[in-house]
DNA sequence: GCAATAAAATACCGACCAGTATGTATTTTT
DNA sequence: AAAAATACATACTGGTCGGTATTTTATTGC
């Protein structure tokens, strides 16, 4: 064994995916497009992969296992949910702009795949994302710090609020990803009404 | 002139385009499906519509100007900014789920399209939605109801928390839209975070 | 260094679908 | 009631793209 070739060529091509299929839609990215970018023939893709839904799939698993365990530090570590919150979405605003919008590509496309496909997308997304964040909000919800509330749906709305500042405009209201984090949470835990003891930026 | 038949049938295209593009994406839905589903031809569907694309944006352009004129009421008439929020919201949820879901394929499928189809796209949704609900929070501001910080990022975390609803699960959790929207909008205002002023729900 | 096998390139197939060309029915106008 | 315009149907085409069959090249075990 020991194909680092292969292996090389893989992460060519999943690089190449991930890249593309952010900027465009499932179908508008074909597979001679993956190919060129990756500096591959369309040959090679199929020799590593099935198909191109196991190639989405694949890139996506990816992805979504590297930022579960990027994510994972303030999951672990105690302490007050709203800094844990911020640091987790600090973590997040690290990476790199195209990278934070890989997240995206669950909700745009999922819809597009059915059985197991579907099944792993979700679940991966679910590992990644919302469990880790339920995991904090049920932590604050237990000491008092967050109202007593359903926590998948607060995690929804915590996660909707950061995909809101994944837009130019967004991005330049901010200094810095860390500036952005804090705001964030702030406004998901005390709200956009005025309220003296609470500065929300 | 004034072909009533015609009426009949561009509504009937438009409709079933509707509810087709709501349950699958841009690409999944043929031409051939549409004309089934409208109980036509495809040469009836090309014979008012110049394109796929044409057909789409009409089809957006229709909804999104019906729902504007019905989100209008709380927009224009004065009072709280937290009630104009919660009765705009609820008027979004008494229509049928269905359509309450068309609002989406603005997110998911406007990066499909460039040129005046996009322009034209987002221009109909910014009236429809952003435009209406940046006017009630900026009177949020003017009177200190709501903390002063940008109005339209303010906007989309609210049209964000909002769309989280759209998800079998969050119905389940309210007994009816308008419940769904004092949440939704509480939460908006007032935040996740334990604050004993204020009843988030 | 030589099979054996994996990796990658090339060429091609079949299905699909937006869009068109063309013909026919129906309605309106003259 | 003839002419003209509109509305719609049918059949077809051109191009695209996912996937495959086949060949060529590189790598590995012996």
């Amino acid at each position: 064994m020991m194909y680092s070739k292969s292996f090389v060529t893989i992460a060519q091509i999943l690089d190449s995916a991930q890249q593309l299929f952010v900027n465009k839609s499932y179908d508008d990215i074909t597979m001679a497009e993956i190919a060129r970018q990756a500096d591959v023939t369309k040959g090679a893709i199929y020799h590593h992969f099935t198909s191109k839904e196991a190639l989405f799939l694949c890139m996506m698993e990816r992805y979504l296992e590297n930022l579960q365990q990027r994510l994972q530090p303030p999951v672990d570590r105690p302490g007050a949910a709203r800094e844990r919150l911020a640091f987790l979405t600090a973590l997040y605003f690290d990476l790199p702009f195209e990278e934070q919008r890989v997240v995206q590509l669950v909700r745009r496309e999922s819809n597009r795949f059915r059985g197991e496909t579907r099944d792993r997308l979700v679940a991966a997304y679910q590992r990644a994302l919302p469990d880790q964040i339920e995991a904090i909000i049920t932590d604050g919800i237990t000491t008092g710090e967050i109202t007593a509330s359903d926590p998948r749906l607060l995690t929804w709305q915590f996660i909707a609020i950061v995909e809101t500042s994944l837009t130019s405009y967004a991005r330049q209201q901010f200094a810095d990803g860390c500036a952005m984090a804090t705001y964030l949470t702030n406004m998901f835990l005390d709200g956009a009404g005025s309220h003296s003891e609470h500065a929300a930026m």
